[in-house]
DNA sequence: AAACATTTGTTGCAATTGCAACTAAAATGT
DNA sequence: ACATTTTAGTTGCAATTGCAACAAATGTTT
């Protein structure tokens, strides 16, 4: 078998890989202009509100936002540190931790978004139509998720 | 103005960064599983190839594979140290430094893309026929890479 | 029930990354 | 030419991440 890929086939893997990386250093640094904590906070407090009781497992949390467990200790610590979740525990499974958010917790989320929307909009969604958007979410859904 | 993503807008949003993470979470644990060092090495060694001497000024290097500068020495360095690149003056510049490949460099690279290779076509490239990869590589190439 | 295996979360240590201050050379201004 | 500013690269220190060993609870086997 041939280990290349054709010219299109490496523009569309490096486009993928560069596009992402790009629009995501952009987020970070506004979110630093704006002296706003990392990415990775956000994620965790969108995932937490996502859920009709506003918690989830520390275990949840890791497949949600693709952390490692111990990454998921770390930064719900620094989380609640700042206040902007609570730990409960979790009557049934003695190992469990839920991760509850906050008021201020949810306040931060809206607070990031404001940002982080600003420039997926401007960056990224302006650039395509309605149907090109559609594609894109379909060429994505198909990957396997598992593996 | 209306601070919110649509429902495609979203899965296109969410389905790029995801579809990033998940495949080169991938590729790191495919590597590690092979006992080669991480795809940062890959992209630094590939840019140098790519060059027609088989060196790049750190600068460079930075720019290629989007390090920050002090990134950059690091990493060269752990390069170097393993014999995969070694340094160059610039006589051109007196605060320039070349990085340049070295035979074992190449051969690495090489040895890295085998595994590389498995996982996006098998992951990646093989959901897409020919008109669908052409059409990400025309979406991709529309973000503007600067600013 | 007892023994064993798996899951969930934590932690110490090492490696990597971010930040800010620094040196040296080049570019620019006067 | 001289002073000032910008660029290229380095480094110490702090924060984050990875790894591997660990503890405690749950699940499974016999």
């Amino acid at each position: 078998m041939n280990k290349k890929l054709t010219e299109i086939e490496t523009r569309a893997w490096v486009g993928l890989v560069r596009t992402q990386q790009i629009l995501l250093d952009k987020v970070e640094a506004e979110l630093k202009n704006n002296r706003f904590p990392p990415l990775s906070w956000y994620d965790v407090l969108i995932a937490l509100e996502n859920t009709s009781e506003g918690r989830l497992r520390f275990i949840e949390i890791g497949e949600r936002v693709l952390l490692k467990k111990y990454n998921v200790t770390r930064l719900v610590h620094r989380l609640e540190r700042e206040g902007h979740v609570r730990r409960e525990i979790c009557t049934e499974d003695g190992r469990g931790i839920y991760a509850v958010i906050t008021k201020k917790g949810r306040k931060l989320r809206r607070a990031i978004w404001k940002v982080y929307y600003g420039v997926v909009q401007s960056h990224f969604i302006s650039n395509f139509n309605k149907e090109e958007l559609e594609k894109l979410a379909d060429y994505f859904g198909r990957i396997k998720l598992i593996i």
